[in-house]
DNA sequence: AACATTGGCTAAAACGATTTAGCACGATTT
DNA sequence: AAATCGTGCTAAATCGTTTTAGCCAATGTT
């Protein structure tokens, strides 16, 4: 466990350090050492447990195996998900992978694309605040390796790996209409990703598809860090006696534990009085009373994908942009009754 | 975004390469270069957005300003908590974070100290599987700085960060004897890990201060990897006719939840025909009906208390050890029913 | 006038690897 | 006998920093 170096292993074996490095790099036959020689070096280089200084490497061949990853926050279970896959891919083929969270800050978000690339990390994977356009065009622009994953900019070419957001939404809104609903409402946070814009367009759209009138005042967005307290007066606005909704589709996971939160203390029961479906999964979903019908996105798949396309595009050096849209599923419980 | 190394900015500075390194390490004043030169070096380096070269710098100082995370399994909330806040706290001291999951395997954890170590981390923080005794008496030999949380091994002396598991039982023991459980049973793992053999000793001890029996059918340790099937068998025990507990304390969250789903198929109402409490926390807890009194865990604590004291092994290089045992929390929901 | 001090820098070595170019020797070819 | 080739290695340069030792000119001291 302590540091033998490549220098003292060529001392202690009378050879040259290049001999050495080369053998250990595999190359001792292209090179023409003897046999016997490789041995020697191969069997002390064990015993001495030797690896090579990661810098000194680093610093001649200018790679680091390393890649990046920014998420917004590693607290939530979603990203968790993903970053945990992203680590066991990224260990398969040799790379150590380092993570920072942007707290949602595309400031942060700059300062950490800025500072893993000092870092000299090969490739970055990134679930942008989508508010930092300019540094993934300036990547873009240099041809660095990137791919974007759950979020990315509609507007910018690049690698991603997403969701469909609206398909996920259009069958929530079949599901409940197949189970008797007439007036669905959405619970969604300001637009300011294309994932939640996709979300609103999916429930549109679906209601098209059923021939359901759309109406406004059945869509209620909450600002992302205040939305517990916006909750209250949203429900109030949906459930205005006279054209109260009788379903609701909330556009993530903590906006339906928040939503069911405040639903309870109003005495509402699910699903007699108002059907609901969580688009996003939260694990005690099930457990609740009655259990919660939920779109699921394929969040390990978004990892394994994103891997792929970064390391395929590590090697190939090629300036081909890969986008993958991944289907949502879809878990019928009981929050939206019965189907008629 | 692009590479300016210090001898670009030397050359075009008609200056040497070490004067700009001092400048820019902040030993100008120090070396008396002059204001102007000074000036000059930072503005143009400034300019050039100048980055040392990270690898030139690690191989000569020796230094990677970076540290090493290991624990079981990231997308557990619990352990990316830990180790968001980890991130958080390294990072203002100009730290980087490189982390990695055991999956609670012996094998795999010492495969990581040692790429760690190879990767020439500064120090680790290691939430262990508690298989590898081997390899962390080799790091204390070595007197490599690292700080066990959240599991440790009580047999060797080291720096580690830990919560009250003991004290945390003995306080759900204590309110459910308040609110008039008489047969508390207890859920629990098999005690591979030092912090459930001591959630069972709170167990006991809870159970001594109440001056109730200890009956060691009220007890049942499931495998970490079957305790879903197992589940239905041990509530079994526990529910015999003529002893059925009235309250059972679950040893960590996922057993609680997965209880939960078990009682309920067995119609059992919570709290009339049985009390529960959680040891450890879990999201929608307070979402279930009805909501379930857990003991929480300081989950932040530990985070930041680690890296405190992993920075000050790095800063001191001292043998001290230093160990810290947090309190857990405790909040009152009503799965216990009412004190009386 | 000889010596010491200060200010303001720089030369050169070092960190540990990789890579390029090429040497020395014997064997083979012409 | 000279030229060529193959074998088995090595010398030296290089990557981008930091660090140690010390140079040279100007000023101050005795």
């Amino acid at each position: 466990m302590k540091k033998a170096s490549i220098k003292d292993i060529a001392k202690h074996l009378n050879v040259s350090v290049p001999t050495v490095s080369l053998v250990m790099n595999g190359r001792g036959d292209e090179k023409r050492i003897s046999k016997e020689t490789q041995e020697r070096i191969l069997k002390y280089a064990q015993e001495q447990n030797y690896k090579p200084n990661i810098f000194a490497k680093g610093l001649k061949k200018g790679r680091s195996e390393m890649l990046g990853v920014i998420i917004p926050n590693i607290s939530d279970v979603f990203y968790a998900r993903i970053v945990s896959r992203i680590e066991k891919d990224a260990a398969k083929h040799g790379y150590t992978v380092i993570f920072s969270s942007s707290q949602e800050s595309g400031k942060k978000e700059s300062e950490l694309i800025r500072s893993m690339f000092d870092r000299q990390v090969e490739g970055l994977i990134i679930a942008s605040s989508q508010k930092n356009a300019d540094d993934i065009l300036a990547l873009k622009k240099i041809n660095f390796p990137f791919v974007l994953v759950d979020r990315h900019y509609p507007d910018i070419e690049t690698d991603y790996v997403i969701v469909d957001n609206i398909g996920g939404v259009k069958s929530a809104v079949n599901h409940l209409v197949k189970c008797g609903a007439q007036r669905i409402g959405f619970i969604s946070l300001k637009p300011e990703l294309d994932a939640i814009k996709n979300r609103f367009l999916g429930y549109q759209q679906g209601l098209e598809d059923n021939e359901m009138e759309y109406i406004s005042e059945y869509v209620q967005e909450l600002k992302s860090d205040t939305f517990e307290e916006e909750m209250s007066d949203a429900l109030d606005c949906l459930l205005q006696k006279h054209t109260a909704v009788d379903a609701i589709i909330f556009s993530t996971h903590y906006l339906t534990t928040c939503g069911i939160r405040e639903l309870r203390s109003r005495n509402l029961i699910i699903p007699n009085d108002i059907k609901i479906v969580s688009f996003d999964q939260f694990k005690a979903f099930d457990l609740l009373e009655p259990p919660i019908t939920v779109v699921t996105q394929p969040v390990l798949d978004m990892g394994d994908r994103a891997v792929d396309i970064l390391l395929e595009k590590l090697r190939l050096k090629d300036k081909v942009t890969r986008q993958e849209v991944l289907n949502t599923g879809f878990i019928v419980r009981k929050s939206c009754g019965e189907i008629k």
